[in-house]
DNA sequence: CAGGTTAACCTAATGGCATTAGGTTTTGTC
DNA sequence: GACAAAACCTAATGCCATTAGGTTAACCTG
């Protein structure tokens, strides 16, 4: 019986492919030990237990989103970053429902969620420095951009937008919506 | 052997409870039975199956939140409207967290779910109508307003907001942004 | 390259849960 | 007072997470 050669990171990579094929439902330990070729009690040695994979499902998602929403906005300032940010937001939303949708089940108060989102918080407050805004300012219209990415994103990977109106044009004024509140909310120069 | 009298709304209130006491995660077919002084089969009689009784909670909320909603927008117009709208979206969510977040992890695709969540809906579009829109214009605005009042909620009940800064603060001016995109996308007058 | 330690893996067992099958008792009705 | 319907029960099944206690592959040391 040769080994398998998993390690967590691997372990983490196969309930990706999971959540991503058949939900996040489909998330357990038994789905995950057959397709890594596993015996289910194997997995313990990778992973505590079924709790803390889910946490670290939920970390690789907030980190992998960091990375591709930084790279989004390298390079660019203002508005032109901030419209970057929000579409890299919904394409990563998109492309990975099943994930994102796996994300806010999980705890803040961990340490290790809670540090990879706070590198997305990051990103973002990166992409605010544009509009000079800093100290509580910049806080608040974190929370108001964040709010507002997430919960179009969320409402759009549940199918929660019934109507047949465009979504594209809904997101657009839902950018500008952001825009112009970051432009307003910064100090007069 | 006296009989418990249960019915489907029983159960129902009985989930709620539940999941209002220990998190949406305790809501289990042998939880309820335990708190309804029944044996767990016996539940099948008023409930298909737990996915069912996930539905059915699902469904609830939204009703109540309809409700609510709507009373908090009653003799309201304009910008007074929008804001006692979002202040109530969020008083909801403050006072019944597990329960907001017990609500998106379902599908859409239900009839009955996707009934109430278009009665909630018909709330926003109510209150749009004192900006004079109509048609395409409304369902864009509406879901500009849904998304951030549900971002910020959902983000604010999964403990998303660690920094200290003010969350009145934020929420004011979270509503101040998406009044004035209400205003600006208004036809002229 | 022999011997030994480590760690990855296994099988077996336990207990909780959802669900189904099939009886029994209560309740209301004629 | 009997009968039919519906609410409830116990028993049984199967899936899942988790723990316990071996076994064996791989690596390291001399």
């Amino acid at each position: 019986m040769p080994r398998a050669g998993l390690s967590t990171a691997a372990v983490v990579d196969a309930a990706l492919a999971l959540i991503d094929e058949r939900g996040a439902d489909a998330l357990t330990l038994a789905a995950v030990a057959a397709r890594t070729g596993v015996a289910t009690p194997s997995l313990y040695v990778h992973v505590r237990n079924l709790a803390e994979l889910r946490r670290l499902v939920a970390q690789r998602v907030l980190t992998d989103m960091t990375e591709q929403l930084g790279a989004a906005v390298m390079g660019r300032g203002g508005d032109d970053a901030v419209a970057a940010l929000f579409r890299a937001w919904r394409a990563y939303v998109l492309a990975y429902p099943a994930r994102y949708a796996a994300v806010p089940a999980q705890p803040r108060d961990e340490p290790a969620v809670a540090s990879a989102a706070a590198g997305l918080m990051d990103v973002v407050l990166a992409v605010l420095t544009g509009y000079g805004l800093t100290g509580s300012a910049a806080i608040h219209a974190a929370r108001r951009l964040r709010a507002t990415a997430h919960g179009f994103a969320s409402l759009e990977a549940a199918g929660g937008f019934g109507l047949p109106e465009d979504l594209d044009t809904s997101y657009q004024q839902l950018i500008d919506m952001v825009v112009v509140s970051l432009r307003t909310s910064a100090p007069a120069t």
